[in-house]
DNA sequence: CAACTAATCAACTAAACAGTAGATTAGTCC
DNA sequence: GGACTAATCTACTGTTTAGTTGATTAGTTG
């Protein structure tokens, strides 16, 4: 299924949603958010980056689709947009450890 | 499941993985290796990059561990590592479906 | 060996972008 | 209104990287 080939307009927009994903600091950012949605301030104290910095990440990813916000008073609040960005990780951290297998091990913390 | 946190080595890596897909030339690439494995040459021709250009691009998705590499006489055959790559196109295709829900539509070509 | 082809390498240019610092806006509380 | 807080905005800096051009290497054929 879907063996068509992609439109380029359609492959450079999923290009986009890719690099959404392709910087560790909001990938951090999503992990934290798994927890439930939380305040860019909040973010920034969880991840160690400036607020300034987790805010424009935020943009990126809301402009991917990746998280929702919702505003209340003084606070802006994000929160996932769905699951299946782990669904993402999860492919990729499967090809990641089959890789290590003749390779030194790098686990997940707990 | 795999609700634990991942580690920031580990975060690093998936963030590597994923920015190499974040170029339309290289998903481009991926889609005509789709057809069956290739030459740089034949790559270069099917998306009309330069040729330079292509095999750096093939070295990115090559160290990501996205294709494999085969050298036969003069020439240097690419070929798919997996279909799962495409699991992942498809899950960013999904978001992207209902998001047009309300606004334009963006067809895939035949 | 000489001529040719395919792929990679090396150096460069231009554009995109992460991170930062300071100003600005929106909202709350006195 | 004035003081305060949270988030965003606006340059600015440094880094990364896509794409190009020309040289170089590996392999083939005469």
């Amino acid at each position: 299924m879907a063996k068509t080939r992609m439109a380029p307009e359609l492959v450079a927009l999923v290009a986009v949603r890719f690099r959404a994903l392709a910087e560790p600091a909001r990938l951090e950012i999503m992990q934290t958010l798994r927890g439930g949605e939380c305040t860019v301030g909040e973010l920034a104290d969880a991840t160690g980056l400036g607020v300034a910095n987790v805010s424009k990440h935020l943009q990126s990813l809301h402009g991917a689709g990746f998280v929702t916000r919702r505003k209340e008073g003084l606070h802006v609040y994000y929160a996932l947009a769905g699951d299946d960005v782990f669904a993402l990780c999860d492919i990729i951290c499967g090809r990641l450890a089959s890789e290590v297998k003749t390779r030194g091990r790098i686990v997940a913390s707990r």
